[in-house]
DNA sequence: CACAAAATGATTGTGCACAATCAAAACATA
DNA sequence: TATGTTTTGATTGTGCACAATCATTTTGTG
């Protein structure tokens, strides 16, 4: 084998090895901001769809964040106990877990607000190129084949 | 505040979100392949800078891979006992625990080059989309504010 | 040389992330 | 309507990831 065969094994010809870094560089970015509020960077991110869509299942949070139950079953139980989300099991299918927003989880939205732009004054890219990077990364996830 | 205020705190409006989804589908995505040559993802990148350096100390991987020693030294023990590396102390500098690799370490090497090609072939970027995310993505991380 | 300050790796504790497995409920269909 | 299949959330176990803290060693300075 020669010296090309190799280089594929080199760190700096990874893409999955920025992409892994970067993330968790904006997360350790982002705890600065969320340790304000009380909220781990998984919290957050169910937060904000909870403000939007108010309730859904535990299914359908899952599909939204790309996290499976093990994740989210005891995520979803600890932000219970800070009171900021309400799960009961579903009326018309049992099965299912409906998870809803509080009003101390609603409340929580008026000091979450400034964080967004707090994490972009950190953010060193252009507006063309996090539009670009925006649009990548999500071509990669809808493929869903990555 | 109006509608648009809040419009910040939408999943689909941070950039934050997609790179960490994708960062772990892809991860998913190498444990297939890791799997046979009994690599998880964090041994594989560590793998991949000892068979560029071939030793170095845990803070100089540590740079390389932005992980910090809590990270490295439970794993570089699991896999000094699966063989693939050594750890002993600096001679020159009794804080710093050297990490070498090993004859078994390298043979890996001869089984882990299928792997990028593997990865190739599930990604659905155009080669200047991907050439465009690796660009940026390094742009973040050597900006290291993020 | 003596000693304070800095650097280094280890340890501990918390919080994901996910694969594998399970039990219960709903559904399909013969 | 029985009953086998599918769906769903929970549980368990393993493996990071990192902040906080610690002990040890080195280094800088008078």
């Amino acid at each position: 084998m020669n010296h090309t065969t190799y280089d594929v094994l080199k760190l700096e010809n990874q893409i999955c090895f920025p992409l892994y870094a970067c993330s968790r560089e904006i997360i350790k970015q982002y705890k600065l901001f969320l340790d304000e509020i009380d909220l781990t960077y998984t919290q957050y991110i169910t937060m904000m769809v909870l403000w939007e869509r108010k309730s859904l299942t535990v299914k359908e949070l899952g599909e939204c964040l790309f996290l499976d139950s093990g994740t989210l079953t005891p995520l979803l139980k600890k932000m219970e106990t800070k009171g900021l989300l309400d799960r009961k099991r579903s009326e018309t299918d049992e099965r299912s877990l409906i998870v809803s927003i509080t009003e101390k989880g609603e409340q929580l939205k008026e000091r979450a607000v400034a964080v967004p732009g707090k994490m972009m004054e950190c953010t060193k890219l252009e507006p063309e190129e996090a539009a670009m990077l925006y649009r990548i990364l999500y071509k990669m996830l809808d493929d869903k084949k990555i």
